[in-house]
DNA sequence: TGAATCACTGGAACGACATTCCAGACATCC
DNA sequence: GGATGTCTGGAATGTCGTTCCAGTGATTCA
């Protein structure tokens, strides 16, 4: 019998990894990175440092438990059938991370992280391993399997990561602000750069303003897959 | 005159925002994130919290400054002819910022951060320049500018930040690790994964040990190329 | 039926950190 | 030669992650 069932027997409130990484992620999504605090999480939570030291080794390992359970409900939310087309399973991933990151901010910047942080972590193999499938069934050479699942992975992280990054601005400015004002703020303040320094980022402002941003992300994800299977 | 003239006039080791970014980048080149410290700083500088604090407004904009700094002095290194063709212009750009996170492997963190924290940071629209105006010379029509440089973009600087990670942490298993090792650590790490779950990512570890990664860097940035002029 | 054991808890305390405060040093200006 | 404003560095503050440890209550064993 292990610790785990033991304790659930006794009490139903009792703390568990599980609760704290489901509390981890409640913090998070409500005041981004900097919300994650072990002493919000023991006020949360009702208890004490120890308790939660007691489940989780430490501050790091917690976020990244928060990420993976994040990603790995992302991933899985996917239709049950298998795809029309290696084209259709690729949008597929893309669009489950976008959503993700979309619900989640700070998904962004952790998985980064994690991507710059060495091999030995554990997500960065689970979203290449999904695109990897897709371009195996693409028909592309084995000596191309990596090269393009890792673009297919960096563009979809960088855009989803930006994409949150412009909601998550655009609130800052009003809390009730629609959709115009958001892309409008964004394009504002490239508008605002210098124009000699950066005719090509001003003229691509009012792209950014007037197009949806899941259509210019599916249009990245689009233009990748046309460079793999060219 | 301003006070930074008076000042340097008075003493020549006097302290000024240049000289405190100098610092910091150094720091976090030998130290990574977590070595830039104010008590570092101040020891490193002779000097008190106060003193910088005068320069520089917080750590925040003070890793901004440093990010800045470095990107720039990428971007600017590049050959100073016009490329013989927009793609050896891509090209250029690309191995200049994948120069840039691996000689300071702390940028992939910092330009993703700065990526997911909004459009008013300085330095995306600065890379984003870059790659636009070459997208243009490309030929693109103006309606898939945004899509082509932003796929670059985020391609290079996730692709870059991941071979930064794998170097830095091959110099973990051992200061005078070869190459071989250090591919070899990052091929085994993921010949470690569960061959249910990960059949895509064991079969492309063989090939992460045996190819160069600026090779395969650079194939990714072809890929992405041939996809904008599809 | 006790006593010993074990998983688990939470309050107190610690060191490191970013940041603020402020009394002073120094060149410059009037 | 006082007044001014720039610039400095030491002391102090509050928050953070983390550690320590005396306890609690269920379980196990004698």
């Amino acid at each position: 019998m292990t610790a785990r069932t033991r304790k659930a027997q006794r009490r139903t409130d009792a703390l568990s990894r599980e609760r704290i990484i489901e509390a981890a992620v409640e913090l998070l999504d409500a005041a981004g990175e900097g919300g994650l605090t072990f002493r919000a999480l023991t006020e949360r939570l009702a208890t004490g440092p120890g308790a939660i030291y007691w489940h989780v080794a430490n501050k790091g390992e917690l976020l990244d438990a928060a990420t993976d359970d994040v990603v790995a409900a992302a991933l899985a939310r996917e239709p049950a059938g298998r795809p029309a087309s290696p084209q259709e399973g690729v949008r597929a991933v893309a669009l489950g991370l976008f959503g993700a990151i979309e619900r989640h901010p700070w998904l962004a910047a952790q998985l980064a992280g994690q991507l710059s942080r060495g091999p030995e972590r554990p997500v960065p193999p689970r979203i290449l391993e999904r695109f990897g499938q897709q371009v195996r069934e693409l028909g592309v050479p084995e000596s191309g399997w990596f090269v393009a699942a890792s673009a297919l992975m960096h563009y979809v992280l960088g855009a989803a990561g930006q994409h949150a990054a412009n909601v998550a601005y655009a609130r800052t400015l009003g809390p009730d602000a629609d959709r115009a004002e958001v892309l409008g703020a964004v394009a504002a303040a490239w508008q605002g750069l210098d124009p000699a320094d950066y005719p090509f980022t001003r003229a691509v402002a009012d792209q950014v303003r007037d197009h949806d941003d899941r259509e210019q992300f599916l249009a990245g994800v689009d233009l990748i897959l046309a460079g793999i299977t060219a």
